[in-house]
DNA sequence: TTAATCAACATGAATTTTGTGATTTTGTGA
DNA sequence: TCACAAAATCACAAAATTCATGTTGATTAA
C-alpha cells in the first residue's frame, strides 16, 4: 500500500484545515518532494473535492460549501476518529448485539468492531455492511431501506421498520451538530433511523467530533439526556461543556 | 492485471466442476508452476469457499453445499446467463418496480436493469446492492436481514417482513432445482425470501438455467403455476418439457 | 520413512509513484 | 498591450513498491 503518498496527502489535509490555505514550493520543501508530485497531490484532492487550487498553492475555502462536504469530514481528523472509535470499542463486550448508524465516524468504528467478536452488528450504513460482509465470528444485520448515495446508508420505513423489530445492547448514534442540550441533524431521514435505532437499543451512546458543539441544524435529533454516554475527541468550549454537564450526561474526551 | 493467475485460477474451478477432485502435482505440471504456486492456488480458492483442499489436491464435495454454493455457479455458464439476462429484461419497463432474488442468475439480471431506468429496485442481494447503490435513475430499496455469506445475500425475518410491507409489479425468481412441477431450494431461509417475494409482487417470472431441471432439493420452492412465465437458457428433456406444459406456464428458451 | 504441507525469504516482472526538462499558460508591471 | 518571469502542465525516464512465483528447509501427516 502506498503509504507514504496517502500520508502526505493527509497531512496537507491536516495543514489546510488548519491554515486554510498552503503555499506549494513550501509544501513541496516540507516533505522533500517535488514540485511537480505536490502538483499531482493538489490536483488529486482537487479532483476529489477537498480543495480549491490557486496559483502557488491551494485553500478550503473555509465557510463554503467546500469546509461542510463530508467529504472533508472524511479526512480530516483522521486521528480523531481514531480515538474516538477506540474509546467506542472499550463499551463492547463480545457477543454483545450492537448498532451502528451511518457517517464515517461511525463506518471507522463498525470496521474495528471486528476485533470484539463474536458479535451480532445491526447497522443501515453501506460502508459498514461491506466491510463486514465476509468478517468471521460476526453476524451482520443489514437493515434495508431506500439508499441514500449522500450519507451512504439506507433510510425510510423499510430501515425504521426493520429496527423496531429488533433489539440491541448498545447503539452507537453519531450527529453533526451539538448545541445546548440537543443533538440536530439536516436530514429528516437520517433523523427517523437515528430515532429508532434509539428506541431499538438498551443503551445508547452518541459520538460528536468537538468541532461540532456549538452547532445547530434543522431537525433536532435527541435531548442529550436521552443518551448514556457522550464520546468526543477533545475538550469542547467551556459553554458547551457546561450545557452537557446541565444534562448530566458522562462526556468522555478519547484519548485522556 | 495478473491475468494468468486469474485464468489458471478460474481453469482449475472448471476442471473441478468436472472432474470432482484434482491432483496437485498433476496440476503444477499441467500449468507449468511450481507446486508452492499451485498450494496458493488452493488455499485462496479453499479461502474462498471454491474447493476443499485435501492431501495431495483438492475436492468439490459435490452434493453437499460446496455444488450449491453460489460463487462456483458464478463460475459457470457465462453465456447462457448472459441470454437469460437478455431475455428477462425484455420484461421489464421503465417506471417499474422490480423485484431481485439471491444468486448470480440474479445478480446478472439486476446489473443490467440500468438499462431500463427509471425503476424502483428491491433486492437482497448482496451483488445487485452493490452494483446499484450508484446508478443514476435507479430507487435501490436493500432488503435487509441476516447476511448469508454462501447465497450472498441478506435473509431471515427482518427480510421477510420487509417484504411484507412492499409491492412490486414484478419479481424475478431463479431456482437451482426444478422437477415436475415444482422447483426446489435446499435452503431453508431462502425458500422464505422467495416466498416473500413472490407474494409481494404482482407477476412471477422463474430463471431456470436448463441443466436444473429433473433435480429436487431438500424444501419445495413453488410450483410452477404459481410463476406466470419461466425462462431458461436451452431446451430441457423432453419428459421435463413435458412436465411444465402440463402445469400450463410459458416456457421462454432465451436466446431462439 | 516418505510425501505433502507450510513458513520464510529471494527474485524478477509489473505497476505505481516520482523526478526532470521542455513547453505552455498565467499574472504583473512597464 | 507587451514583455517576461513565475507557475503550471506535459511527456517521458527513473526509482520505488508491490505482487506473483520460486526455492529452501523445517514440520507434519500418512
Amino acid at each position: 500500500m502506498p503509504v507514504k503518498r496517502e500520508e502526505r496527502r493527509q497531512a496537507i489535509m491536516d495543514l489546510l484545515v488548519e491554515a486554510r490555505a498552503v503555499d506549494l514550493d513550501a509544501l513541496a520543501d516540507r516533505f522533500g518532494v517535488s514540485k511537480m508530485t505536490i502538483h499531482r497531490d493538489l490536483d488529486d484532492l482537487e479532483q476529489a473535492g477537498f480543495l480549491r487550487k490557486v496559483r502557488g498553492g491551494a485553500t478550503i475555502e473555509a465557510g463554503t460549501r467546500f469546509e461542510s462536504d463530508f467529504r472533508i469530514r472524511a479526512l480530516q481528523d483522521g486521528d480523531a476518529k481514531g480515538r474516538m472509535a477506540r474509546a467506542a470499542l472499550e463499551l463492547v463486550e463480545p457477543g454483545m448485539t450492537v448498532m451502528i448508524n451511518d457517517g464515517s465516524m461511525a463506518a471507522l468504528l463498525g470496521a474495528s468492531l471486528t476485533e470484539k467478536a463474536p458479535l451480532t452488528v445491526i447497522t443501515n450504513n453501506a460502508a459498514v455492511i461491506d466491510r463486514l460482509k465476509d468478517a468471521p465470528r460476526i453476524t451482520l444485520i443489514a437493515l434495508g431501506g431506500i439508499y441514500n448515495a449522500k450519507f451512504n446508508g439506507f433510510f425510510g420505513v423499510v430501515t425504521e421498520h426493520a429496527l423496531s423489530r429488533l433489539r440491541a445492547d448498545l447503539a452507537f448514534v453519531s450527529t453533526p451538530a451539538l448545541a445546548g442540550i440537543q443533538a440536530f441533524h439536516m436530514d429528516d431521514a437520517v433523523v427517523r433511523a437515528k430515532r429508532a435505532m434509539m428506541r431499538a437499543a438498551e443503551r445508547n451512546v452518541l459520538l460528536v467530533n468537538h468541532q461540532r458543539f456549538g452547532r445547530s441544524a434543522l431537525h433536532v435529533l435527541a435531548d442529550l439526556a436521552e443518551f448514556d454516554a457522550i464520546i468526543t475527541d477533545a475538550a469542547p468550549a467551556p459553554e458547551d461543556r457546561a450545557a452537557t454537564d446541565r444534562a448530566g450526561i458522562a462526556l468522555t474526551i478519547a484519548g485522556e
